[in-house]
Order: C-alpha cells, then structure tokens, then sequence
RNA sequence: CGGGGCGUGGCGCAGCCUGGUAGCGCGCUCGCUUUGGGAGCGAGAAGUCGCCGGUUCGAAUCCGGCCGCCCCGACCA
C-alpha cells in the first residue's frame, strides 16, 4: 500500500474531546472517525486492524467446531417481547410504513433461538453458531472513544446443547478459545468470574484486560492465585486495632463529628475499630446497612442479600423519623429495623452512633449489643486478604472484551426451541451465549501497547507488518530503492510505503503514531552504504542493514 | 437522569466579562528555496461564531429556550 494514495488524515494534536489514551490514539492515528456520541466510523487503517482482530476470532471459533451465520439486524419485536427483553431501555425500537414494530438487537439471543428451532433431535446437538453482527444500544453515557458505544460489531456465539452436563463441555470450549484469542491479539487477560445480571442464567466470566481507560474494576492477589471482577470479588479485610473491651457501652460526646475519620480522630480510635451505619430503604422499609469504618458499602450487593428488591440511601427526613438523628450519629444499638452487617465486622468493641446527635458509643459489641444478620455487603479495596492464599489484593481498571454465559433454557423456553431427546421426551434445548468486541479489543491493545510517541501494535494486529520510509525527496534513485525493498517483502508481509512528499520529520512521526512493527527507512545516508535502517517500533533499536540482508533481518523481527 | 465543562475556517485555540472592523498557531493552495525527527520566504483560499427567539441603531459578545459533544455519577448482556 502506498501511503501517497491511502486516505490516513493523522492529526498532530490530540483532539479536544478524547481522554483515554486509546481514544486519542485512535483518533490521531487515522483509525477511526466519530459521527456522533458513541457513533463511529473506520477509516481504511482502523478497519484493516478490525478485520485481522476478526480473522484470528474466526479461526479460533472455527478451531472449535462454530458455524459462521450471518444475522440481520432488523429483527421483529415480537421475538424480543417473546423474550421479555423488549422493554429492557437500552433496546432501539423502530416501525415500519405499516405500523410493524421492530427493534435493533443488542446481542441475537432471540434470532439464533429462532433458528434453533430447526434443531428437532440430540442427534444433532450439540451445535456452536455465531456471527460477527451489528449491535446497537441506546447506551446512557457512551464514552473514550471505542471502549463504551452505541453501534459496535460484536462477534457472538450460541452453543445448543442437550443438558447443562454437554453445556459445560461448550462453555470451556469457549473459554479455551477466547484465551487463545487474546493471546494470538497480544492482549493480557484475565479470566474472572463475573455477574450473572438481570438475564439470568447459571454462570458467566469475564475477560478482563487491564488498562487505565477501563469501566470494570479488576481485583488480582499478589500472588497470582486470585483475579475477580471487584463486582463479586471477596476479600478479607485487615484486622482492626480494638481498644479494651468495656463491660457494657458506654456514651460519649463527639459533638460536630459526622463521619468516621472526625469520630475516630477525636476518640484516638483506629477507624477500623468503628462501624459506619448507612440507613437504606428498601420497598416501604428503613434497614440499616453496618459496615467497618474503613470500608464501603456495595449496594449491589446489598441489594442480593436483600434477595434482589432495589436500594437506596434513606433521605434526611426519613433517618431523622427513623433513628431520632441526623446521618452522622446513626448506630445499631436498640434500634427497630433490621440490621444487616458486613462480614468483616467481626467480634470486639466497636465505636458506633448513638442515634442521639453529637454523641456515639463506645464499647459496643456485636452479638452482645446488637444483633445482625451478616451478609457479604462491604466493597473489597486494596490490601484486602486474598481468599486463596493470605496475600495482598490490589486493584486496576480493566476493560471487559469478553464475556461468557450458561443461559440455560430461558430464551429456547421462549422462542420455543425444543428437541427430542435420547428417551423420547421433548425437552428445551440448553443454551449458551458468548460474545467478543473487536473494536475494545482494539482499545485495550492500545492502553496495554503505546508510549508518549503512539502505538506499538502487536504484530498480529497491526495495520501492516512493515513501514517503509522512503526519503526520496523526487531522488529517483531512493525511490526506486525504497520501491524496490517493498517488492522483496511484499510476498511475505504487509507494507505501507511511505511515498509521500513530505519532511522526513513528519513521516518519523506518523510512523510512530500508527505504529507498525517494523521501520524501514531508505535515504541517501544508508544508500551510500548500501543499507537501510531497520527500526523495531517497541524498541527503537535502530540498526543498519545491507540491502541484501533486509528480508533476514525482518524476518528476526517480526 | 443529576452535577460540571465546552460549542468561533479542516485541527487546536483567543476574542465574550466591558456590544460596533472575526483573529492566532497548525493544516490547505500556488511560487521559489529546503529535505534523516513535524522547514524558510512570498502570495492566496477558506468561518451561517451550534440553532431559534428576544433586547438594541447595532449581538460571536447581553437575555431566554433548544440542540450537540466531553468528563464525573447513576446505569451497563
């Protein structure tokens, strides 16, 4: 390809509106163009690194018996109310000139049940299907470029199996290739368990690749026995440092102190040693939520051991009915709504309110004082035990570019996919769904691959193998020299030929920001030699190469 | 949806407070010089100042409404 006829419009500045490093990247690198929130275009660069991330999916998916489809996007709307996902908000719906209603799927659950419905026998379970399909969400916030947005192709496969038992064979398939997959694309992943979520089913896991620019918060043990998503991790906090134990609680002023590092400062008490009570409403009821003083709550997971009804914080006016004061001195002690603490709180003398303001208690003892109902509800931070081993938790953004899922037989029961089985019965067949994003893919290859000069690409999926600078400046010799280098590589690599009249500055730089593997520039310097430098992008190791050795010399490299 | 910010040639920005000729850098076109890390000189092209309405002799600037985009939160198959 030469760069002279290659719509690549690079940008010598970041554009105003990105942040993550990707975003900008993306966008002044000449990958990708935005037409609206969330909306974008890929220019000839971007779309080049997009297929080759596609190509290695769809190796790896064929590697595992899956059958390519195509699937349209235009779906009816009766199969998503079939499903119950037709009111789900993100969905975009539309109509027809006669009033039919459709909508834009998110993912094609519903399409590929449908289609299964041709599947009548367990002779012909199981099967792996997939596509790599437009998906569309009225995401709320879309945001850094491609790592949250409206329209995005997404690969997605469907596993149909006879019974959970074969559905476990394909979900490890899935999960054996998607390692494969990120590895093959050079990106760190890490394979943790993940929400299962409104839709329901019997497990899923993330891909989790870590970067800064990421939206899922990534908890992994020092060790490197551990990793979960911070959704549902667990982790064993640090022991407090209790004062002596009191025979009963005792009242103690804390006048204009409302939160925890006010109250511990002014006792001298390790903030640990406090519970931090946070009155929630739940439906028509006040609970109160204990955490340590020192943690936080997770609502989402005080949500689950409420069995699932919605929280939130009570307002002013209903912890004043409630607890007789303000948010600041709320405790546990003698109150009549139910209790819920955290895990981490465990037996000793705490620091808690004292439902009056300006006042807290001291001394108080779980079990003896109070009585809750313990629940996982505490959000894990760093330093936190691990839960296999004892070593330390740290945490980092990631960005999720896969995720797996058991559905079981939600959507088949639905769409009504049902197949004869071995003893004569009809049965739903059981399902499993499993999606990538190339385009976060992409994403997250830039935040794990760059420096303060642009990408550096794995091979793999870099736009091309090898970018051939040619500083001719009209010297017909260089040209031809540069030209010639090209036609020797061409039959064993990509190559962009940098044939354009500009100043070699300017070609250094974009060469750096589009970020090939491979560097090779012909000038009137090395041609006096007879050479070309060979310059790794990673590296920056530049080294002097006779023209006759230049193919050996890539082939090293790449 | 709540909070914050922004909208002015292709890109990045100033001008707005204190109303009156729309400006800078980069990019773009032409010419000459230059050519190993974003050149120099000269001559040019290019902007409904997001949109609608109001105030005013006069609005990029003041007022009202709307739209769009970014960030934080909520949300997130």
């Amino acid at each position: 390809m030469r760069a002279s006829q290659l719509f690549l419009p690079t940008l010598r500045t970041d554009p105003a509106d990105a942040d993550a490093v990707s975003h900008k990247l993306l966008v002044r690198g000449g990958f990708i163009r935005q037409l609206a929130a969330g909306v974008w275009t890929y220019l000839p660069l971007g779309w080049r690194v997009h297929e080759k991330v596609v190509q290695i999916i769809r190796e790896e998916m064929n590697a595992i018996g899956g059958q390519e489809f195509r699937a349209p996007l235009l779906t009816p709307a009766e199969l998503w109310k079939a499903s119950g996902r037709y009111d789900i908000p993100e969905v975009f719906h539309l109509e027809d000139r006669n009033g039919r209603e459709y909508v834009l799927p998110m993912t094609h659950e519903e399409t590929f049940a449908f289609h299964a419905r041709e599947l009548q026998s367990y002779k012909q379970l199981p099967q792996i299907w997939y596509h790599f399909g437009v998906k569309e969400r009225d995401e709320p916030r879309p945001r850094a470029g491609l790592i949250r947005v409206r329209e995005f192709i997404m690969k997605d496969a469907y596993s149909f199996d006879r019974d959970e038992s074969t559905l476990d064979v394909s979900y490890e398939k899935h999960r054996e290739a998607y390692e494969r997959i990120f590895a093959r694309a050079g990106l760190e992943t890490y394979f943790v368990e993940a929400e299962v979520g409104i839709m329901g089913g019997s497990a899923s896991d993330d891909f989790l690749a870590p970067a800064e620019a990421g939206e899922n918060e990534l908890v992994t043990c020092e060790n490197g026995d551990y990793a979960a998503d911070a959704e549902i991790a667990r982790g064993a906090p640090s022991p407090p440092d209790f004062p002596a134990p009191l025979p009963a609680p005792e009242l103690v002023a804390t006048p204009d102190a409302k939160t925890i590092e006010a109250v511990s400062a002014q006792l001298g008490i390790d903030p640990r040693a406090t519970i931090k009570a946070m009155p929630m409403v739940t439906g028509d009821r006040v609970v109160l939520a204990l955490v340590r003083g020192d943690d936080r709550l997770n609502e989402e997971r005080l949500t689950g051991a409420l069995g699932g009804t919605a929280v939130r914080p009570a307002e002013d006016e209903e912890i004043r009915a409630t607890f007789g004061a303000d948010g600041g001195s709320i405790g546990p002690v003698d109150v009549q709504v139910e209790v819920i603490a955290d895990r981490g709180i465990t037996p000793g003398p705490y620091v808690v309110g004292a439902n009056r303001d300006g006042w807290h208690l001291r001394g108080v003892e779980p079990g003896r004082d109070f009585e809750p109902r313990y629940a996982e509800i505490r959000q894990v931070k760093p330093g936190d035990a691990c839960p296999i081993c004892g070593g330390r938790l740290s945490i980092q953004p990631a960005i999720e570019v896969g995720h797996i899922f058991k559905l079981g037989t939600r959507y088949p029961n639905a769409i009504g996919a049902r197949f004869l089985d071995e003893d004569g019965t009809e049965k739903p067949i059981v399902m499993g769904s499993y999606g990538i994003g190339p385009g976060r893919m992409m994403a997250a290859a830039i935040e794990q691959h760059h420096d303060d000069r642009g990408i550096t690409w794995p091979r793999t999926i870099a736009p091309f193998d090898v970018h051939v600078v040619s500083l001719d400046a009209g010297n017909a010799e260089i040209k031809a020299a540069a030209e010639a280098v090209e036609a020797e590589l061409s039959g064993s690599y990509e190559i962009l030929l940098d044939d354009r009249d500009l100043r070699p500055g300017e070609k250094f730089a974009d060469a750096d920001l589009i970020g090939c593997p491979v560097r090779i520039t012909v000038g009137r310097k090395t041609l006096e030699d007879g050479a070309v430098d060979v310059r790794p992008r990673a590296t920056g190791d530049e080294v002097r190469v006779a023209l006759s050795a230049v193919g050996g010399t890539v082939a090293e490299i790449l």
